[in-house]
DNA sequence: GGGGATTTGTACGTATGTATC
DNA sequence: TGATACATACGTACAAATCCC
């Protein structure tokens, strides 16, 4: 059973067994890039990769890499700095810990 | 003085006397909904106008009028229900109150 | 159940602006 | 000055979930 604001509240698993649902494409490139934050490939406080050599790894169009960073952002693993660049959060700053 | 995570600290105005910067027109646009969303023409729980609808009334890109949405929805103004539509907040998500 | 319309999500490619170095 | 780097804005196409007959 589960509420959707404005809506109402139903009963029933939200989307029956957890469709498998494809990963979007930017969020590869996101986890990838964390994977490595996370191996220390890319230390705190310090530079990421810019778009425009992540269009070139990964092969992407500059959208799509926007929004892999965007995500990483969001998730609180980068902080962007505008016309600097994308640096990596302090580790107190990452998810789940 | 400022500090810039991961570059130091630093003396001085961070741009001068604050340059005026122009607002992007997807903030704009943002704006001019959350007006409307604050003088009610937009219940709590409701849905505001769908992204193509929006794309014809402010006639710009389809990017921008998600730019702007994505914008409203990081302020708490809105949330969104995939396949569904974008629906005001309640008001106590709302900014500053 | 079927089919079509609606609506958001993802992805592509391009151009230009602006701040930093 | 020039190169680099992110920000904004455009337009297009298709996918996927939902909704309404």
């Amino acid at each position: 059973m589960y509420t959707e604001q404005g809506r109402g509240t139903f009963v029933g698993p939200k989307s029956a067994p957890q469709s498998p649902r494809r990963v979007p494409v930017y969020q590869q490139i996101a986890n990838e890039i964390i994977g490595e934050i996370k191996a220390g490939a890319y230390a705190p406080n310090r530079l990421i990769p810019s778009e425009k050599t992540l269009e070139q790894r990964f092969d992407r169009a500059p959208g799509t890499i926007r929004q892999a960073v965007a995500h990483m952002r969001e998730l609180g693993w980068v902080f962007t700095v505008p016309q600097k660049g994308t640096y990596v959060s302090k580790p107190e700053d990452w998810p789940e810990g």
